[in-house]
RNA sequence: GCCCUCGUGGUGAAAUUGGUAGACACAAAGGACUUAAAAUCCUUGCCAUUUAUGGAGUGCCAGUUCGAGUCUGGCCGAGGGCACCA
């Protein structure tokens, strides 16, 4: 026998699926469909754990389906847009199409070494022109649609580099490539009116059972759907204003209306615009926000104007008019109504400013006497110095209650606010889609007409020049449309735009019309079972709900508006951190193990310092190079590795001896596959061993075939290695070779999903002539006919008796009687009761 | 601050949903084979004088139940999300 050679039998097996294209996926509407995606990479250079696991998981559900019969198609391609590129070409004086297409077609031939059953036929590449045509098609059918406009709004700008900054990019207030202090710029950008679809958005959560419930909480509260009241407060005071409008939710405690809080960007505040005093206030407040924490523990400010709100509930009352840092432009208003009693953001603002705080809302269980004096008080409770509200019980009454009164007063209206805001989705970049606008000398906007699409990306652009390198593109940014003069938009499309639809794309790849056949998508779609990383949990998952409902808005021929049926995260892979005396990271391949501690290789005076295992990234350094593993343990190996530690959802801890654990079961696994093929050739004779085998692959057929369903992975790489350990134990006792054959072809399906490769060779080496599909369980031989019957006194266990199944109390009762562990607890006892559990369990309750 | 999730051996984790806690694996210790090492195989796993036997035991404290890792209430701890959203 030779030793089981994984480098060989890979390459054969992945020659073969490839030659034979068993992962092509085509219609077939004799046979249920099965849409299995996972998130495609961003081709950053190659392939790491990440992916590895991501990509396993998929790969295990789309090879199990396919062996149940169903036609599955399993497609991959590549987020191809997006910063790094430009700043490797910049680096490397390259261009970002070359670099791209570089790493695609490395990342490429590392996973297919992994075995992935993909079909390549439909590989699409967003940084393509056939991809991003249809984008731009998209954008303008939207635009159409009244779905896209173009509006000015805040960015983070470098004025060195003359550009745009993510927030990501902002470190400490300052740009992350030139370190100059980030200013707040007004541009104009173009905006995709997710927000008329937040109530759909959040509707259609409720349909989407087979999601995470916490991607499901994340999305809800993002979208954050609150209900309340618009208020038209009237002012007094020396500037032209007649009115305020606010939104609350707490209008029911407009007697304890205190302030009135406007955003330094109000409208009222252009009545400011000479005074100097509010302009140090405005910068003052644009200080303090760039990072979150100091959000939320930033203290509150405020600038007071001359103006008077007057309380609609009692015009008697009048409060002063604030400006104030924590009031949000653009939510509800822009102007908040402040009650400090009982909102604790409005007590700290009053306690700094010595406003009233007077309370209205008293605690169940407190008397009408009640105060709030050190913080707050947000609950539930009745109303009290409210005039004609008091006694009503807050929220449920109070709320709706008030709203009423207002409204029949005309001061008010009911109001429902979300606070998802607009995608904004201009970027001013080069490596991107380009948007298909252009502008007249008067800066009218046009589009460009759909014969002319795909507006390419120019290349040979110079990267290194100040700002979006398009601007000054002067050749391709100058052009002519029906004989007159226009200058291109040059900002490109947000990279999520591209993740957004690629799952319709993958369905009708080759199609050069449009985006997609729409008897295609009726087909796949939607994905059955989409699996990616968490951290997309809500914009890129957001992004793609809005946009099937986007494309879907007002077309009929639109069947199904969610794209994802079926979503998994998995979790992240985690390895130990390691730095030197310096504090400089150090990655596993730079140190060794002395005795039990770790030094940096050729450096035995210095330990090394081994910090918490973290999720895999290069800045750490504390990362495993999928390639090498591959290369020295094979695909099925790590794949039965990155599976076999924890559950999919949860992080995995790499480790190097669970990696070779891992390679040497595959060896032993071989060793054990030569055993079955003699017996299976040379032995017919019946016994007990060839009986209990029997038993124990129909019940391992249940129990991975349920692991499977539950995404229990890691429980069925257990499985895998009790199957071995069952037949390794009872392989050198007598076995009908018949049956062994029967049985072990089904285990060796069973194990396929896992370790594709291995058990293809194995299964081939059978030579049977039975077709290979998904095995279902025999029930009559998956119940043993003796079970262990747990005996209890008083609830402990106190003995196990092995008796047959579906015996009568009495029958077990007289067994118990002949036993001696047993009858040591109840010699001299009377039996008061009995608790029976058939086929399981029995009680006694003594008397001690 | 608000919201969500999770606490099981030295470690990663299982547990048919209320019925034998610790499957499977890693690590460690002891043993077998070997001149020796590696590899391989076997045993152990917390406490009590033992491969027998008993006890404690699933973050802590109560409760429901014949029976709780699983259900209920309270507390403690860890991780994640949101960030002044009116």
């Amino acid at each position: 026998m030779e030793r089981y050679n994984f480098k060989t039998v890979e390459e054969k097996w992945q020659e073969k699926w490839q030659k034979s294209g068993v992962f092509r996926s085509k219609i077939d509407r004799t046979k249920e469909k099965f849409y299995c995606l996972e998130m495609f990479p961003y081709p950053s250079g190659k392939i790491h754990m990440g992916h590895v696991r991501n990509y396993t998981i998929g790969d295990v559900l789309s090879r199990y389906k396919s062996l149940q019969g169903f036609n599955v198609m399993h497609p991959m391609g590549w987020d191809a847009f997006g910063m790094p590129a430009e700043n490797a070409a910049r680096e490397n004086s390259l261009d970002p199409k070359e670099w791209t297409n570089k790493n695609i077609s490395t990342m490429k031939d590392q996973l297919k070494k992994l075995g992935l059953s993909i079909d390549w036929e439909r590989e699409i590449s967003t940084c393509s022109e056939e991809y991003y045509k249809h984008q731009q098609i998209f954008f303008l059918e939207l635009y159409e649609k009244g779905l896209v406009y173009r509006k000015e709004n805040y960015v983070n700008w470098d004025p060195v580099d003359q550009t745009v900054l993510a927030n990501e990019q902002v470190i400490d207030g300052k740009g992350w490539r030139s370190g100059a202090v980030v200013e707040r710029k007004k541009l104009n950008q173009w905006f995709f009116n997710i927000s008329k679809f937040s109530q759909e958005l959040l509707d259609g959560l409720d349909d989407l059972k087979k999601w995470p419930n916490k991607v499901k909480v994340m999305q809800k509260n993002w979208i954050g759907k609150s209900f309340g009241c618009e208020i038209a407060f009237k002012t007094e005071g020396d500037l032209p204003v007649k009115e305020i409008k606010c939104f609350t939710t707490r209008p029911d405690t407009l007697f304890g209306f205190s302030f009135l809080a406007l955003s330094v960007d109000h409208e009222i505040s252009k009545y400011f615009l000479n005074d100097k005093k509010f302009q140090e206030f405005k910068s003052e407040c644009s200080k303090t926000g760039t990072t979150e924490e100091a959000i939320a523990i930033g203290e509150k400010i405020g600038f007071k104007t001359n103006l008077q709100a007057i309380n609609p509930l009692n015009p008697s009352q009048k409060v002063p008019v604030f400006f104030a840092n924590f009031v949000l432009m653009d939510y509800g208003f822009g102007a908040v109504f402040g009650c400090p009693a009982h909102d604790q953001r409005d007590f700290d603002f009053a306690k700094k400013y010595g406003l009233d705080i007077k309370t209205v809302v008293r605690p169940e269980e407190e008397n009408e006497n009640f105060e709030v004096k050190d913080e707050a008080y947000s609950g539930p409770g009745v109303l009290i110095n409210s005039e004609f509200l008091n006694k009503l019980k807050v929220p449920e009454e109070s709320v709706l209650k008030t709203i009423d009164i207002l409204e029949e007063k005309k001061i008010g209206q009911k109001q429902i606010n979300f606070r998802l805001k607009d995608w904004g989705v201009s970027r001013q970049r080069y490596w991107g889609c380009p948007i298909p606008m252009a502008y007249d000398e008067h800066g009218n906007v046009r589009t460009i007409p759909k014969e002319n699409l795909p507006v390419k990306l120019p290349e040979n652009v110079n990267l290194n020049s100040k700002g979006n390198p398009l601007d000054s593109k002067l050749d391709w940014k100058n052009i002519i449309i029906d004989g007159k003069k226009y200058i291109r938009e040059t900002d490109t499309l947000d990279t999520f735009v591209c993740s957004s639809w690629y799952y319709l794309r993958f369905c009708s790849s080759d199609n050069s019309e449009y985006g997609f056949k729409q008897e295609e998508i009726d087909y796949w779609m939607p994905v059955d079972q989409y699996i990616g990383g968490v951290e997309h949990a809500i914009l890129h998952l957001l992004y793609s709900r809005f946009f099937m409902k986007a494309l879907g808005y007002k077309n009929e021929n639109f069947k199904f508006n969610e794209p994802f049926e079926g979503l998994f995260t998995q979790g992240m892979v985690c390895h130990e951190t390691y730095k030197d005396q310096n504090n400089n990271w150090l990655s596993p391949d730079e140190i060794e193990l002395v005795g039990d501690q770790f030094f940096k290789k050729g450096d035995s005076k210095h330990l090394v310092k081994v910090g918490p295992s973290e999720s895999m990234s290069k800045s750490k350094k504390n990362v495993i190079d999928p390639e090498n593993i591959i290369k020295n343990y094979g695909a099925d190996a790590v794949r039965l590795f990155i599976l076999s530690d924890s559950p999919p959802e949860k992080d995995v801890q790499w480790s190097d001896q669970g990696m070779m654990a891992s390679y040497k079961f595959l060896q032993k696994l071989w060793i054990l596959h030569n055993k079955i093929k003699e017996k299976i050739e040379n032995e017919f004779s019946e016994s007990k061993e060839s009986e209990s085998l029997e038993k124990f692959t129909n019940q391992m057929i249940n129990k991975i075939t349920n692991n499977l369903e539950g995404f229990n992975y890691n429980v069925i790489i257990a499985n895998i290695y009790e199957t071995y350990n069952f037949i390794n134990k009872i392989i050198e006792k007598k076995i009908d070779g018949r049956i062994i054959k029967n049985n072990y072809q089904k285990i060796l399906i069973l194990f396929s999903p896992a370790i594709p490769h291995f058990a293809a060779e194995c299964l081939e080496d059978l030579k049977s002539k039975e077709e290979i599909k998904w095995p279902k369980a025999n029930k009559n031989l998956i119940e043993d006919d003796k079970i262990d019957y747990v005996i209890q006194i008083n609830g402990k266990k106190r003995a196990i008796l092995n008796e047959s199944r579906d015996i009568e109390q009495d029958s077990l009762m007289d067994k118990i009687k002949l036993n001696k562990l047993s009858n040591k607890y109840l010699k001299g006892k009377s039996i008061y009761k009995i608790i029976f559990v058939k086929n399981r369990l029995i009680n006694l309750l003594i008397n001690e």
